[in-house]
DNA sequence: GCAAAAGTGTTTAATTTACACCCATGC
DNA sequence: GCATGGGTGTAAATTAAACACTTTTGC
């Protein structure tokens, strides 16, 4: 994202020297995010549970404010930067560990009173979560307020998600839905090396239904000779015959 | 868009009542539009060039502030509100004919500094505007500093647009190439009743690249088969022999 | 008559879908 | 041995891609 540093010429540089913004009322901003992971086939979402008001009790998605700074000099930090500081503290996970994964924004969301105190826009991002760091997550922090739920069967127990959360998770996984096929997203939910079978897993677990194994393998074969998968050492072992790994190439591209 | 109203219970009802916000500095917020048609085959987008600092003299894609409210029981417009009423102003259609225009949200931007005076946060949507249309925009208005440019044009004059624009033009492009072949966006693109030729007009457009018209037309007619479409009275003239029109059955699917 | 685009058809390749079946392993 | 899932193969149906050809209009 291209950012703008320098005035153009000496008028625009006298121009914002000048430069007194207006006293017009502006909202809050947060980031949201919709942490997602596959395992075992089944896709899964973090959530916290509120213990302040409003929606005290509830279960909501993690997130919180974005850093705006005090002047025109400094602007405070970017809407992915605040979304992976607040991934790293709502999970525990290291900076290293936090760093690895996939962040993807949905959009804006920003209904008058979707949150009762004082006019809100949440920013939502989508993190996708490889299923070898799951058992990382709060394993360090506080964990009794944090929860993996399945996506299925939300929403818990009955209550609505706080504020608009269920809204936005609907937007994340219909976008994830359709950015399945289209982008190498599927990737980021398996770990480093994995099996033909544990990729139609992360497939059928966000499309929400069963896949021929055999077709899946000759579309997935297919990505092979196109070198966009390659086959990696070692085997996995499974119930029954141990099966091939394999590697995402271009992972720079997801 | 669910937007709870009321308090859930008396804790939350006095949490509220005695609730003050914090005093954290807060971004501005922002609706730019990326105006999009095709006329001729050719894709087009709506710019404004900015006759005031900062990057006076550039051009720039049309938008402004979204309205906050004062205070918690008044928290201001929603964000496509915002988008509408500024379609209104830069184009100077008529509420009824803006109501009539499709609009998505791409994203938010938020990059530091990408706005020389302030933090500054834009949530961008995509306009797309009939060709029908396309001869009332600014009809009646001030149009010397509002024109439509072909998007393989762009940037124009070898001068960037305005602030961060020129991404999130790229970034509504990519969104709409990538929901074409999904979403039944390209019927807003076209008139009420059209032909095949002009339905595949706005394809080649988006996607960049001719198309086969046999091919295309084998296509449309399958839809036609499952009642996305359904042949409507008339034909219309051409450079040769007239051509049957169609309309679109779905029309609130959009 | 001729250009231009509407409209139709054909052929081949690629892809999707639904299965059947063999094989190696853990238990 | 046998259940389990890995791995392979086949056949039909659908779709995509390339392209030839006929028809109807305006000029």
């Amino acid at each position: 994202m291209r950012a703008p540093k320098s005035p153009r010429d000496e008028g625009e540089a006298r121009f914002l020297r000048d430069y007194r913004p207006g006293d017009f009322p502006r909202p809050s901003v947060t980031v949201d995010l919709v942490i997602l992971t596959v395992v075992d086939k089944l896709l899964r979402v973090l959530l916290v549970q509120r213990n302040e008001h409003p929606f005290k009790g509830r279960w909501a998605l993690p997130g919180g404010f974005v850093r705006v700074g005090p002047n025109r000099e400094d602007q405070g930090e970017d809407l992915e930067a605040a979304a992976r500081r607040e991934l790293e503290e709502e999970t525990g996970l290291s900076h290293e560990n936090a760093g690895r994964i996939l962040l993807t924004q949905v959009g804006a969301f920003g209904a008058p009173l979707r949150d009762p105190r004082m006019r809100v826009i949440s920013v939502a991002y989508v993190a996708l979560v490889r299923p070898d760091l799951v058992p990382l997550v709060r394993a360090g922090g506080d964990v009794s307020h944090v929860r993996w739920f399945a996506a299925e069967e939300l929403p818990p127990e009955g209550a609505e998600l706080a504020f608009d959360h269920g809204d936005i998770f609907e937007a994340a996984l219909e976008r994830m839905r359709g950015d399945l096929d289209r982008t190498a997203l599927a990737f980021a939910l398996v770990p480093d090396t994995f099996t033909i079978q544990e990729l139609r897993g992360v497939h059928e677990a966000l499309r929400g239904e069963a896949l021929d194994p055999g077709n899946f393998r000759k579309k997935f074969l297919r990505m092979v000779e196109e070198g966009v998968i390659e086959a990696a050492r070692g085997k996995r072992p499974t119930a029954s015959k141990p099966a091939s790994v394999y590697r995402f190439v271009t992972r720079e591209r997801v």
